[in-house]
DNA sequence: AATTGGCACTCGAGGCAACGGAGTGCCAGG
DNA sequence: CCTGGCACTCCGTTGCCTCGAGTGCCAATT
């Protein structure tokens, strides 16, 4: 029961109201928009808009506003792919291709996608365990706590500080080094556990049953736990949306400080190919009930590296911030898989 | 011309100012405090120390409320070291004391103070600079870029990429290895230039010029540009302050999530035993100059290992957050001086 | 000389009514 | 199915008023 004009009407709505954060009405809109019928007509197709829960009234006698599903359906139908202004891309370009480092290039991308968009951006680190080991370094701090380090052909460096059950020689920390290397170098790290299976076979026989606690103790911090990092840029621009938010403003910057809550949004939206959109209350947490979240998943080939994304206030440019999430994903994707 | 009465209306101004938020009138000072004497009195006071600049009304026939230099007043004379209740104390504690890693005692420390002070928080890592080197570890990313890894005494793990000049094989990766591990174990990185001043003079002779052009690049990039770092924490508590700061939120925002400004900060106030505060117009920075700074420096011994404090309004529990940056600072240095 | 009570004055906050305007729903006519 | 007209609703603004907290000043008291 969909026809075209009543679509029309309704991007129309979307786009005005995303604009001017005012209710928008029937005059306006007919004014505004080459919709090539009067403001009447439009008021019917309004009528019938909020009928089917697309767009709602704050009070009577006032403009309409979408509601989620009218947002959702405006994600879904509507909106064409924004490409990026030539300027845009050229900014995406140069702000990262000056970039050596892993951090840096996380770094940049965060604040690049923050600016573009003018919302809160997140980018979550390569994860460790789609990742390949390329080296990893022990280090004894005490007979019985060593310092892991591990780095990745991502170029990240996870370090892990980890507890041995019996204290440990120079011996064995060069052997069990030895050892790890050898087995692990160049394998991805959920592969880990079984190349390392029955690695202490192959070692000096004296130090075997040592080494196999060890080893067992290791994956167990590094590929049980693994940690995930998210860098965060733009709540400044939290401020923009402040009237978006009202009281829901200092818990949405609790979740937002929290990794947990930042790892469990991307985890939830990192396909690649795909820019996902969830609107308001489609959000599995309730921190960000009342925003939306526009994410995809950067990486090459099949199996995403990691997940990047904006949230801001479901009062959003989703063609503009999708189109953004998208171009820079594919950037992060090249440079991290090129390497 | 500062009598003893004078001074202890302006500290009940400005402890009234600090829980209500409300400009203090002379009426509800002579109730709620015990100053023993009549309204009228204390307008007389009130009068006088408008006069001299620590109090000012936002209007005619409103209460008073401090002025910058009311709480320069405040916190220099009045307010006596408030020390933390026991269940603050034994908070401290118990949060600090599960931490294993650098990261995880940082991150700690952060949110703790955060959560005592209930304003924004800030810790820096412990310098590089006043580490000492533990180990170095070298990866060849291609022959031309390597990834130095640095560990110090505090534990913490620094990376870098390094461009060399021209392309290097393992053979090479190891003498350097090898001889910057001897050279600088146990030192301070800033010592670290004069320890490896002729250090290329040791190693195997057909290698030494190859050698002296790389320490030279690691030097640089390791000490010449050391990488400091920091953890902020409870933006959120900003929300309960809105009001004080109203258009100075967003550039307040901006400039919390630059690395730079709060190294700044945080570098201008780290002495070791002396909580500095910086009220209103005494900072620095521009977007700061709305709040007030209260930190100082962690450490063992002599120098500062690095600075922690608290962001927030000038309207601030400046004896709370002075007692608690204290406390905090104290076992964040016990923690990282320790190891 | 310091303190106090009294008094007139000021100014913002809050309540209330009136008004204008934007917007709607409905209906009858094209 | 679209359109113009019309009555109705309700919000936001404005102007007005009152109330109360707070001040400054002065004369009286200790």
């Amino acid at each position: 029961m969909l026809e075209e004009r009543r679509l029309d009407v309704l991007r129309a709505i979307v786009e005005d109201f995303v604009l001017s954060n005012e209710p928008v009405g029937s005059k306006a809109l007919a004014e505004r928009h080459q919709l090539g019928v009067s403001p009447a007509t439009v008021r019917n197709d309004m009528s019938a808009l909020e009928e089917e829960g697309y767009i709602t009234q704050p009070h009577t006698s006032a403009g309409r506003i979408p509601t989620d599903k009218g947002y959702r359906l405006f994600v879904d139908r509507l909106s064409g792919v924004k490409p990026l202004s030539r300027a845009e891309r050229r900014a995406i370009q140069s702000f990262l291709e000056g970039a050596i480092d892993l951090d840096d290039v996380v770094r940049r991308s965060v604040r690049l996608l923050a600016q573009l968009t003018r919302q809160v951006a997140v980018v979550q680190y390569p994860s460790l365990s789609c990742s390949s080991v390329r080296h990893i370094e022990i280090v004894t701090i005490t007979p019985v706590r060593l310092l892991f380090v591990l780095i990745t052909d991502t170029g990240r460096v996870e370090q892990r500080v980890v507890e041995v059950p019996a204290p440990v020689d120079d011996l064995i920390v060069g052997e069990l080094r030895g050892v790890l290397n050898a087995a692990l170098n160049g394998r991805r790290l959920v592969d880990a556990p079984e190349a390392v299976a029955d690695l202490s076979d192959t070692a000096r026989p004296d130090l075997r049953p040592h080494l196999a606690t060890l080893i067992a103790v290791v994956m167990e911090a590094l590929v049980d736990k693994p940690e995930e990092r998210v860098a965060l840029a733009g709540t400044a621009n939290l401020t923009l949306s402040a009237l978006d938010f009202a009281d829901t403003l200092r818990p949405l910057l609790e979740a937002l400080e929290e990794q947990v809550v930042l790892l469990k949004l991307i985890g939830e939206v990192r396909d690649l190919d795909t820019v996902t959109v969830r609107i308001g209350q489609e959000n599995s947490m309730d921190a960000l009930r009342s925003t939306s979240v526009v994410a995809t998943g950067y990486g090459r080939g099949a199996s995403a590296l990691g997940g990047l994304g904006v949230v801001g206030p479901r009062r959003m440019d989703y063609p503009g911030a999708m189109a953004a999430v998208r171009a820079v994903a594919k950037y992060v994707g090249d440079l991290l898989g090129a390497d």
